[in-house]
DNA sequence: TTGAAAGCGTTACCAG
DNA sequence: CTGGTAACGCTTTCAA
């Protein structure tokens, strides 16, 4: 007793057209009630499970959204980072609820029409992209011409994509605030420097400082995100320090575990002689020895927001960029 | 200047039928290198982009694998828990090494066929099965049918699928005699107690015992494991405790985190009054407070094996199951 | 209510 | 080396 491997051959052993079968199987289309239930039965009884593709291709549907992650220079395993995890997690199970699969595809930019392609594909129905890396320009130009997409990341002014995101700019300036009010003579950033969320975090940090009339102050310490080389990257720059902060603005959670081991390392305890506040508001930072002061992106929420959104593009409707609330939240590393 | 939709389009284009294109883009096929070139710096030139998934259909070959999670009976969000974003993460890194992508999938275990299906949607071309759960029978019952699937769990005798996952018993021995060594003398386990990979760990530690010459003592605490609720079930369990334990055993690494909060409502410190061990090995075990003394089940190198098997399957060898030795990474929660 | 046939976009076979 | 044609398995339109 064989599966039937396809409707043809379903609607064969149950003596009526493929036609007909499709209909009863899809419910959409008017079966006789009697022809209905038998044809539901008898492909229940066999197992006959439709191919999908198939039906995928015919529809131009696929029930399916693509993931996609710019690894920019890194191209080092990167679906593995915590905070790449985490999101995808939340992305899935959003997804999930509204009956889509997600689709996670580790691409790495060559042209420009990297996005595009992917998208056209045909494999999925619509994009999200995790992290604009240095690929602003790329998804801005694709956004002119594919809708489905919603961007986790920045806003620039002016943009035409679709983006979710914390405001950098105000979360590095509460990140600073909270460092200076914790009395912090000597506050350092270390993190990318580049690109339109950690730029935007940047400037938010110097802003604050300015305002504080401290704006000369700030250390920067430019580093790269890769989480593996993270902790050797702060170690290094920590150490090539003249003289050493008392209060660091790390660009995200990640870096910010990193630079505390660091500091561990150089004998230097948190947050007695150094604070650090981290920037992204993962789970794990709550568990973190010691639990992590961050900057709460709200990603569980961002997720939802950014399907939300998507599943809206891609039923052809505007919507506006979103962007989220950044939130102190006080542990104890500062 | 739009882009072509099909092959049809280009091929008209370009002058030359569907089929030329089709070989000169795919590299397979006699070409005269001059059209070849022409061909494909056209297509290059308009961005046109082959619909995969009409490829795929008519390939048989879609280069992509599916990871499924069974639920059992919490059909609450699970992607998002730790276990299976790390999981995930090194599962979907492994893949992209051999070109693959992962498809995430949140599937509800509903009837005896819910793997077959899937799997023979025509959507992937092999199955990451990613826990047990209670779904054994059906695995087991899907493997004599079905090929390429691999399955992350614990193995039990005579059995017919392919599984990678580390020796349960040997591992919860090892925690066990771990506690003994530290001279716990009142030890107790907190987690699921049934299924093949749960039950198997409890079985270690009642057998570690038993050799020490203590069996009767094991106080038992079994626990769901939803990683929500985690919390709230071990306060409840330690509370209704007659007598504290000064060694608990939990079931992974995520719920020896929960224990270790507990404890610390409960005014206990770990580990000088209360010894807690993991299992699983996950990254953040390094990060918490204290940093889990564990049971290492090498997840990143679980899932290269997982995938290494896989692609042996789906072309068509015959592979064995995996045992993959359990460790113990000391660090400070014992 | 049902069946036949025309696609969806691709690759593979078979002639020329 | 290239073009035409037949699949792949499904849904949907058009007739009956």
């Amino acid at each position: 007793m064989n599966s039937p491997t396809n409707i043809k051959q379903l609607a064969e052993m149950a003596g009526v057209s493929a036609g007909t079968v499709s209909r009863a199987l899809s419910g959409s289309g008017r079966v006789s009630p009697k022809t209905r239930e038998r044809i539901i039965t008898l492909a229940q009884k066999l197992g006959y499970q439709p191919n999908l593709l198939a039906r995928n291709m015919r529809m131009r549907k696929t029930s399916t959204v693509g993931m996609l992650v710019p690894l920019g220079h890194d191209d080092l395993q990167h679906l593995s980072d915590p905070f790449f995890n985490t999101m995808s997690g939340y992305l899935a199970d959003a997804l999930a609820d509204h009956g889509y699969d997600l689709l996670l595809s580790r691409v790495i930019p060559s042209d420009g029409r990297w996005i595009e392609n992917y998208a056209r594909s045909g494999r999925v129905d619509g994009v999200l992209i995790i992290g604009q890396s240095n690929q602003l320009a790329v998804i801005e130009a694709t956004s002119l011409g594919y809708h489905p997409m919603v961007v986790w990341g920045g806003q620039v002014p002016g943009q035409h994509h679709c983006s979710v995101g914390s405001d950098n700019r105000a979360g590095g300036m509460m990140a600073a605030r909270h460092l200076i009010e914790q009395g912090c003579r000597r506050i350092a950033y270390l993190g990318p420097v580049e690109g339109p969320e950690f730029g935007a975090r940047l400037d938010g940090v110097q802003q604050a400082l300015a305002i504080a009339g401290r704006g000369e102050e700030l250390q920067i310490m430019p580093s790269h995100c890769e989480p593996a080389a993270a902790y050797d990257d702060a170690l290094g720059l920590l150490r090539a320090l003249p003289v050493m902060p008392d209060g660091i603005v790390a660009a995200s959670d990640v870096t910010a575990i990193s630079v505390i081991r660091a500091l561990g390392t150089l004998g230097l305890r948190v947050p007695d002689q150094v604070k650090v506040i981290g920037y992204d508001g993962l789970p794990l930072g709550e568990l973190v020895t010691p639990p992590l002061t961050t900057i709460d992106q709200q990603l569980r929420h961002g997720a939802r927001v950014m399907v939300d959104l998507l599943l809206k593009r891609m039923a052809g409707e505007p919507t506006g960029s979103v962007l989220i609330d950044p939130q102190l939240i006080r542990r104890e590393s500062t």
